[in-house]
DNA sequence: TTATAAAATTAGGTAAACCTAATTTTATAA
DNA sequence: TTATAAAATTAGGTTTACCTAATTTTATAA
């Protein structure tokens, strides 16, 4: 069994993997993923390597094994589903939700994840419109065009929101996004990419381009 | 804000302190009921005594202070709110929820344990038959009657389980004893205080002195 | 190519929460 | 009362997961 702390790497490690434009995860990267200090990364490398979990090459990065791949996705199985339960069956807000399903990933038993899968009827995307991974590790492939990606005139649907903080939900809040909401796109100032957009076809509004980027359409 | 181990010494001395026989609360007894050694138990009495969540008197052993009862009633309300999601929403069978419990109890966030009780309706009793503290800490008297101290003849309903151990839980299961059963006194054996009751008047089965101090009745 | 900056690593250190073994204190029994 | 057993404590050690500061390696730009 993986520690805590073992287990964050992993899902950092994983979740790295999952960005389309990264191709190779690095030690400063996973540090400044995690809020730890790249020295600090430097030993749980080498613990995850000797636990065979991760590969190690310092020209390819770090890159999980089978192994670790699937200790990943559970975690990040056991992450969604809490967040789905923590907004459905007790009332939290979208921006409340992350910072809890991080405990609540770690409790490991067995059959929790799939019991808690049952009792919210199988849902297959968290409140972030991320995919929830099923028991047997499959998951639907995650959203990745951005409203920054996207041509101007057109309208697209929020499908999914990359990061998740809190303060970026509580913008979204104030701005009467969340997923499903439809978003045209009017024009992308050219000297510095801020969009220029209409929610739900109402006024436009102006947002920069970091925001644009956490925005995943479809 | 408490660590993990540190709720874990504030629950232990709790529990001791709610036990009905129990005047002094020892080193030894706590390194016992948490499976520490002693010299660990005393390191944390110095550190919850710093912290003022404990009083350490050689003679009178511990106790804890007004805030140091309050975080521990929280986590027993933690605890026992959990216990009965696990066994109500997720089914888990009545041993196998302390264990999944004792890691629950340690999720912290404003408002958990409200909007849990709120979900799970407002349970009085979890389901080994517990009273819930309420959200301002009072909480229903615990039953401290045990079938071993019951008088021959009489016919008693099980309360709760002083025990939560699955193999104690387990024993019961296999002698289709749950919270609500009524057990029927028959003879206590002089030699070594064993039990000769009637379960829901049933054949007549016996049982240890150990087992009756674990049925709470009322 | 070489200077400089960035990234990675090493060396050594800290705090938490345990441990064992040895010692001291306290309680119990002859 | 004194011997012995039990309980409590101290001293010193371990592991985990961090850290800082110094150094080495690698990448980038003049």
């Amino acid at each position: 069994m993986n520690t805590f702390s073992e287990e964050n790497y992993l899902k950092s490690i994983f979740r790295l993997s999952q960005m389309p434009d990264v191709k190779k995860i690095s030690t400063s990267a996973i540090a400044e993923s995690l809020g730890n200090n790249p020295a600090s990364v430097v030993d749980m490398i080498r613990k995850l390597s000797d636990k065979q979990l991760i590969e190690y090459d310092k020209k390819k990065g770090v890159k999980l094994t089978p192994q670790g791949q699937k200790d990943a996705i559970q975690i990040v199985r056991k992450h969604r589903l809490w967040e789905v339960f923590l907004l459905e069956k007790l009332g939290y807000r979208w921006d409340e939700i992350h910072d809890i399903a991080e405990e609540l990933e770690h409790i490991k038993h067995h059959d929790l994840a799939d019991r808690l899968e049952s009792f919210l009827e199988y849902p297959e995307y968290d409140p972030h419109g991320d995919p929830i991974p099923k028991a047997n590790g499959k998951m639907a492939k995650s959203f990745s065009a951005s409203l920054a990606d996207g041509k101007v005139g057109n309208t697209y649907r929020v499908a999914a929101v990359r990061d998740t903080s809190s303060s970026f939900l509580q913008y979204l809040h104030k701005l009467e996004i969340s997923i499903g909401t439809q978003i045209r796109l009017i024009e992308q100032i050219t000297f510095d990419q801020s969009l220029v957009i209409s929610i739900n076809n109402a006024e436009p509004t102006t947002v920069s381009s970091k925001f644009g980027e956490n925005i995943l359409i479809s």
